[in-house]
Parts: C-alpha cells; sequence; structure tokens
DNA sequence: CATGAATGAGAGTTCATTCAT
DNA sequence: TATGAATGAACTCTCATTCAT
C-alpha cells in the first residue's frame, strides 16, 4: 500500500508495450491525457485529436499504443478501479472494530474522490462504454465488502446473518454519499460524512427501545 | 395514484403538440421507441434513424414532434423520473412505521425496476446526456426520502437526528439493491431484498447489546 | 400608370388562377408574404413554412397557387421588374431635355427603392435563382434606355453615337448609386445623389476646356 | 505586380494551414475546385461532395482545409476580391491623364473577367453568403477609384467637384459593361468597351456646343 | 379550398482509424 | 517511433413537396 504510485498510473495490461524509455513517456503523456479528457467531457465527447493534443503528441501516435478508443477507456476504467480499491484498503488498517473499519475505508475512499472526481464519471460511464469492467468493479468492491462482513461475524461484532444484499446496500450508500459530498460539493468534511454513515450501519435508523 | 397510466406514458410538455388523433399516436409510437432504443443501446449509440425505423414512421417525422435528439432525451429522463417517484409513492400507503413504508416504497421502486429496466440505464446516463435533469432527479428523490424521515422523528419512531446524508444513503443502497436484485438479475423477490433493506435500517448491522 | 397599384401586386401570369374571393386574398396573403420573407432572408434561407406563417395559411395552401418555391420566386421577380419599369416610367413625364427626363427617371427609381429595399434583393437574386429573369429584366431595361437616347439623337440633344453600351452604362451607374444611396443608407436625397448623376451624363468628368 | 500568379491563387489565411506539400497541393486543388463550382453552380447549388469529388480528394479531407463551406466561401470571395484590385491596379500604369488611367483599368478588369467569368458570379452572391465581404469589395473599390480622381483634381484634369456618388457611378458602370461585354458576350473587345466608357466620362452624352 | 402530418433525398459535419513519409 | 494527411461511414437535421382528411 505504502508504495501506491499517484494517480494515474500506468496502465498494467496495456495492449502494447512501449520498449523505449521515450515510448513509456509518450504513453503516459497519453493516459493522463485521456484520464483529464474523459472526466471533463464524458466518453462519446472526448476525442482522439483532443487527447493526443493535451498530450502533445501526434494524432497518429495514439495507435503505437493503443488498438481503439475503446481499448483506452477500458484501460483506465480498469486501472481507476483498481485504484478506489487499493485506496479504500490503504485507509482501513488498524481500527477496531468491523464497522470501524469499514468508516476509515469510506472515509479514505471520499478523500480520494474528492482529489479524483474524473475518476467517479470515468467509473459510472463504463456503464455504457464498457459493462463488463463496470460490472467487475462492483462486483468485486461488493465482494470485498462482504468477506471483511464476514469476518466481522466471526469475530462477533457483526449479525450473523449479512449477506451479499448487505454489500451491495453499504456500497450503494456509500457511492451516493460519495457522489453527493466529494464530487458535487465539498462542503462537508469527510469524516463527518463517514461517522454519519457508520452510525446508520451500526444501530439503524429507528429509535432505540 | 390509481389511475397511474403504463410507462412509457405521454410526455407532459413536450416542444411540439400534436394537432390531430393521428399526430397523437406518431408521437406516442416515437416516445416508445425511443425509450426501448435508449434503453437497449444507450444514448449515442442510439440513432434517430433507428428510432424512427422501430416506430414505422419517417425519418424526417421525427422532427415534427421533436427539437432534436438531445430534446427527446430530456424528455424522456423527465418523465422518467416523475414516474419512479410516483410509483414508490403509490406502493407506500397504509403502513404503521415511518421505516415500513420506506420498506414498501422500496419494494414497489423494485417492482418498478423489474419490469422497466430500461428506465434504470435511461436515468443513469443522463448523467452524462443531461445532467441537470440527472441532479435534479436525485436532489428531488432525496428531498422526499428526507422529509418522510422527519415525519417519523415527529411521530417518534425515527431517530431525531436524521439529516439530508441519510436520505441520499438510502437512496444509494435503494439504487443498488435494484441495480443488483431487479436490473442485473431476478433471482430473489422484491419483498426479500427490501426486508433486508428494512432491517438494516431498523438496526444496523452490529450484534445487539 | 395613376391607376399604378400598390406594391406588392398580383402577378400577372401565376400558374394558378384563385377561382373565389376567398381563394385571391389568400393567394395575395402569399405573395406579400414571400416578398418580405425573399427581402429579409433571400432565397435560400427563405423557407416555405415560414412564408405560409406569416402569411397566416396552411403549409399545404401553398401549392394550392403556386407550383413550386421557384414558381413563386420567377412570379415575384418578374412583377418587381416590370413595377420597376413602371415606376421609372412614371416619374418621367413632362421633362424636357432627354437627359432631364433620364434624371427624373433615375430619381423616381431611388425613391422606389427607398421604399422598397427588398426588390433590390430579390432582383439580384434572380441572378441565380432564375438567371433567365433576371437577364430579361437588364436587358429590356437598358433597351428602354437607348431607345430614350435615341430620340435624343432625333432631337438633337444626344451624341448621335450613342449606342447599347452607354445604355448599359447609365443603367449600372444608377443600380449602384441606388445600392449605396438608397438601399445601404438614406443620407441623401434622392434628388442629390439624382443630380450628381445627371451632371455626369451631362458633361462628363474632364475640367471644361 | 508582374509575378502576379494566375487565379485562382493560394488564399493567405486560410483556417488551417497545412504542414507538409503534400497537404499545400490537397489545399489548393480544393480552392481550384471550389473556385470552379462555385462560379458554375452558385454558392447554394454547389455542395462538398462536389468539390471535393472534382478535387479529387475524399470528402473528410474538406474539414482538414476549411472550417466550413462557409468559411471556404469567406475566403474564396477575399482572394477574388483581392484579385481584381490587383489586376486593375496593374494594368494602370504611365498614362498620362486621370480619365486616360481609368480607362486602362477598366480594360484591364474586362479582360480579367473575360478569363475568370466565375469571379463575377462568386462577388455577385457574396451578396447574399458573405454580405460583409461584399460590401467590403465594393466600399474599398470605390475608395480607390475616388482617391485617384482626387488626384486628377489636384493634377488639373478633374472637375473639382467629384464626390463619392462619382466613384460609385463608375464603378457601377464599369460593373454593368462587364457583365454585359466580358461575362454574357465576348463579342466586343475590351479596348472598344472601354473606349466607350473612358468617352462617356470625358464629355458626357449631350451634344456639345 | 384548407389543413397539417408524412415523406425522404440530400445537405453539412464529425471523427475513429489507416497509411505514406 | 513519430507524424499528420487522408479516408469514408455514419450521423443529425432541413425542407420542398405530397396527400389523406
Amino acid at each position: 500500500m505504502d508504495q501506491e504510485r499517484a494517480f494515474p498510473a500506468t496502465v498494467e495490461r496495456s495492449d502494447k508495450v512501449p520498449r523505449t524509455a521515450r515510448g513509456r513517456r509518450t504513453m503516459q503523456a497519453l493516459l493522463d491525457a485521456a484520464a483529464a479528457e474523459f472526466g471533463e467531457k464524458g466518453f462519446h465527447d472526448s476525442s482522439i485529436v483532443s487527447i493526443t493534443g493535451r498530450a502533445g503528441v501526434a494524432l497518429g501516435s495514439f495507435y503505437t499504443y493503443f488498438d481503439s478508443k475503446d481499448a483506452l477507456f477500458r484501460a483506465l476504467v480498469r486501472e481507476m478501479s483498481a485504484q478506489v480499491g487499493r485506496h479504500a484498503a490503504a485507509s482501513m488498517r488498524d481500527r477496531d472494530g468491523t464497522l470501524q473499519r469499514e468508516e476509515s475505508a469510506f472515509r479514505g475512499f471520499l478523500e480520494f474522490a474528492r482529489a479524483h472526481k474524473e475518476i467517479y464519471r470515468i467509473i459510472d460511464e463504463a456503464e455504457f462504454a464498457d459493462p463488463e469492467s463496470h460490472r467487475l468493479h462492483y462486483e468485486s468492491t461488493a465482494a470485498r465488502i462482504l468477506s471483511r462482513l464476514r469476518e466481522g461475524v466471526i469475530r462477533g461484532d457483526i449479525r450473523p446473518d449479512v449477506e451479499e444484499a448487505h454489500a451491495w446496500a453499504i456500497m450503494g450508500m456509500n457511492v451516493f454519499l460519495g457522489l453527493r459530498y466529494a464530487v458535487w460539493s465539498d462542503e462537508r468534511m469527510p469524516e463527518d460524512v463517514a461517522a454519519v454513515a457508520h452510525s446508520l450501519l451500526k444501530t439503524g435508523l429507528s429509535v432505540p427501545g
């Protein structure tokens, strides 16, 4: 976790691997430009000319590094999905209770989303431009949440009947609170928002007794 | 509520109002075709030729009723947003507790989403194709949830500290559970899923005591 | 001349002759609307919907009275060409010298152009939309000027070597002075401008002697 | 002046500047094709497909060099306006009297118009397709004529009362004589026509005495 | 005679992708 | 590896004209 690179990092399994240092620089420039472009304009309003323009390389060079516009988008989505996961995990260590660890993870996610609002847009748009990655992102995120909850059951601080639906519920909460309080507005501190979510998850909304 | 029309209904304030019965039929055919097309292919992969083809009318007829592809999409998004709201409200009556009413509303939403999966895609894609409507949809949905929670505070069955963030959390839960269990798969019954969400909201996930 | 109708008058040889009084009114409304529309927007930016809209009649009614957009334009051009000729002629009577009569005719033309600036545009555009009428307009105008000059030769106040080219020269002068001082700007009085043209035609521009 | 290129020359400030020799050739081919097409069919009946077809390049290549059909037309109009001016100026040198110099300029203009009849049509049509350039063309042409006349006043061979209207009168004469004897028909030699215009400007049409 | 919905060819324009240099 | 010109399918939108009512 500590050796986490600054976003956006290189894409792990790109279609074409640059062989020279110069090639690596060009590819990285294209990836950075694409993240900015897709985040600002969305997939369809982004164009290869514009991306290569931002990156300061010739139009034709794009195809030296990526097979297509779609391939580039897919690469970005997977990378960002991984980054979001890594970042949440990185924020999670050494808290006592299971839900407290979830709270930390969510706070980390909120901080990350504030800093990289374009990620939201790109992952959301994957629903249309790269449905497979989109599905994978949410399924693996939910799976991670669920396995943590199950550890909590064993540990004894989580209700024994937790199941996949609870993980999806938590993920949905987190995503929408992130949209509202990290992407659309910065008005509230991540720790406040995370605390609200935590108390909801801990005891629910009913009046006690 | 009872006289609610089947989706997709006519769009209330379309740009051009047909003056004859034939015109009304054509416009309706275009709206139905557009809902299907946008739901299947998404906004950008949908084309006017294809929509008019489905509707069985000539290409040019599209522009007799809509100013542009965007205008049609906006009209659809607003109509669907309204429909989702109406449907949830319609499913909500005569339950005792506040969270039980939310459970009913959510079950109604799940049933509606199962029957009209394209709505999900269309409203989601509005984030890119019609951001204003998208924002409006979620803001007004959250506002409705919040006002119901506040009534619960007065009634005495909801924690007095509820606030906007709780409404967004509930909405996020509902949307993601709907995506998972109404759109992506029909494997679970709406009432089961709604019950899971209800128990989470009622007492949280911690082990009692 | 005295019974000259107000512009724009009915078109002499229209493709379709209305049989009822109501029909005549509708046709006239279309002609008036077309003159305004063509004058403002030019032939290509004018549309039948817009013309029928101005005229307050249904789109389909257009084809009850005209065979096509081109036919209407041709009808207008010919009518306007005739009007310009009639108006110049009407302003020409009872002056003594040949060039003084030309001066009067030109002054009349300038007044007419000031009052109906759209005529200029419509006749000019006929070069592209109805070349035959355009050519006919200028050829017949030049022919009229030439025949008047030749009368002047007989009368003895015009150089005996006048020929067609002189008529075209006078017409060109008149048209451009009209464009400059009647259409583009009203800053100078028609009689001033006509006087300048007259003195040029009378003695030329050289210093005498 | 002597090294003047044959019409149509390259357009000085086009929207997009080709960076390679091949690009320059393509752009030139498009300009030549456009001049021919606009001259033959007029602005509205000309199409990009047809222009690119004449030029022997793909449709899309058009937009590598021009922003739009209008932009290309504007570029052509301005270039042609400049060419007409340059050509008239080039034919004017070393004659004695002011009106003799005008005669030379006019003869040069007639020769140019005979060789490039499409220029007439293109500049005329600018009245509708690019009004600003059209106005500019005639205003600057008139201004040049007027300043030459004023030099004649100082030199002593032109009436002291010459003014803008005289310049417009001369320009109108020239344009219409050009239309009649250079564009519509080649029947008369440019020097004859220019001589007629010259004698009119010199002494007018009245019988002397 | 009036109406306005329906038609569809055709226009300008965009842009992912290919390719010669 | 880098360049940018070239390509053409695909798209949205317009509008003169036809026609059923």
